[in-house]
DNA sequence: TAAATTTGCTTGCGTTTTGCAAGTGCAAAT
DNA sequence: ATTTGCACTTGCAAAACGCAAGCAAATTTA
């Protein structure tokens, strides 16, 4: 139901038929910015994606490996979802399309914050983010 | 009938209003790769996209500024399509998802000897490339 | 300890978008 | 003068979306 068909063997296409709709970077977003997150916290953020379409986003994510579920430590009824390696290598992307929107959007305040210190050593940015969200703790 | 409604002010969903979904980047890689494509060209494509599609998908780059359309110089029957200066400027962005999915995808072999250049030297491709993209002959 | 609440989903259903095929109007070639 | 090419548009069935309600298991509250 979640499984993948490829349209072409076009890297560009390849990629977007995983994560290509209007959804599911939105999710890799909130698991960039909070590390870990429930399925509740995912239904807080602004954008308020559908219940259902959250269930079917996240299933596919995992299929296709960039998520992972983890039982919470502290409630048997609490799932936690968290990046994979495959998942966190989408940072350079994010960091790329927020660049971009810098360019033709007015951001709210936080985003350009975060964004300064990007601009002043990508690659270090990158590389610290990357070892904060592998680590498991 | 194609214009933004922006979901919230984060830089991602924003971008995401405009050309995320399965198509859109599609037709800017097409434009990437050809510098100006006819609407005919982009139907030859290996995706296959549904002309109805692809109308409403070069609808929505030109309202929101990502391509241009001209007139093209042999006969009045064609239409030029071009990515403007907002488009080529997501090349960085392209970029970056050929080298996520040469990590994840096993590429054809043409993308494959680009992306060997672009990883020699990044900064100097997308110069080179941005040029080459936004020079009118 | 029984009842209420939280959590992570699933189900139903009306609306919107997609995808396929066929059609249209203008330009250009024959 | 007629056929072909090009850039779309239209119709319609199928799929995806979005909203609200429902549900089972776990947890909290009374």
């Amino acid at each position: 139901m979640d499984d993948l068909k490829k349209r072409s063997d076009c890297p560009i296409s390849s990629s977007l038929d995983i994560w290509g709709d209007k959804w599911s970077l939105l999710i890799v977003r909130d698991l960039m910015f909070s590390k870990q997150c429930t399925y509740g916290d995912f239904l807080k953020s602004d954008e308020k994606i559908a219940t259902n379409i959250l269930a079917s986003r996240l299933q596919m994510l995992e299929t296709n490996g960039v998520i992972t579920k983890q039982d919470h430590p502290d409630s048997k009824a609490k799932v936690l979802y968290k990046l994979t390696q495959k998942g966190v290598d989408l940072l350079p992307l994010m960091i790329e399309i927020n660049l971009w929107a810098d360019k033709y959007f007015k951001l709210p305040a936080d985003s350009k914050a975060i964004l300064e210190e990007v601009k002043k050593d990508k690659e270090g940015f990158i590389r610290d983010q990357t070892v904060a969200l592998l680590n498991n703790s």
